[in-house]
DNA sequence: TTCGGGATCGTCT
DNA sequence: GACGATCCCGAAC
């Protein structure tokens, strides 16, 4: 079941939490990839010193998208090489949203392997970046609607889990907020 | 108009 | 463990 507009209209941290265990999927031409989601970063917005959005920033230009409703792809490129795809949450005019920070590739395995081009399947999809490569998601997908069409998040029946919370990565500059436990990683029991 | 730096990754030592 | 690739945005001049 595909999750709907309700379900991103909540705050990036309960959104990152309840993304963790999801299924991202992708139709693309070649085949359908999908994966589930095993790391997540909230980034809660104005108040928020690591986020893109902190201070309203770039509300008229790479952040704008943020301000629209819940459920909206928010893509960017990170050191001029790789792409960071993100899902905007929360309501019109609250610009947060949930880094997608690993996945663990469920099918489409031939489609993923492809564009990874002989990489090892545990380093397919680990990183933000080579989740965008291994999804070919770019900045095409920028304000790509995540609630229908053919970038989505499932649902699933999956259990025996648990979600820990931990230090976002890579954010060193974001002073007082840099130790916020703003970081979701999957654990099975 | 220029300038600085980044929510990364793969390669090299 | 360190570094270079390489582009876009935002801030400052």
């Amino acid at each position: 079941m595909r999750l709907n507009r309700e379900f991103y209209r909540q705050n990036a941290v309960d959104a990152a939490k309840g993304l963790v265990g999801k299924l991202l999927v992708h139709k693309l031409p070649e085949g359908t990839v999908s994966g589930i989601i095993t790391e997540t970063e909230a980034y809660m917005g104005p108040d928020d010193a690591a986020a893109h959005s902190y201070r309203h920033k770039g509300r008229n230009g790479r952040t704008a998208v943020l301000y629209q409703d819940g459920g909206y792809a928010y893509v960017f490129l990170i050191y001029g090489v790789y792409h960071c795809f993100n899902i905007g949450v929360n309501r019109p005019g609250t610009p947060e949203c949930v880094l997608i920070r690993s996945l663990e590739p469920v099918s489409g395995l031939d489609v993923i392997n492809r564009r990874r081009n002989g990489v090892a399947v545990e380093r397919w999809c680990d990183g933000p970046g080579k989740l965008c490569l291994a999804f070919g998601i770019d900045k095409s997908h920028n304000g790509a609607d995540i609630c229908g069409g053919t970038l989505y998040v499932e649902d699933t029946a999956m259990t025996g889990f648990s979600v820990e919370a931990s230090r976002r990565i890579n954010i060193d500059y974001a002073g007082q907020h840099r130790d916020l436990p703003y970081r979701f990683t999957l654990c099975y029991h």
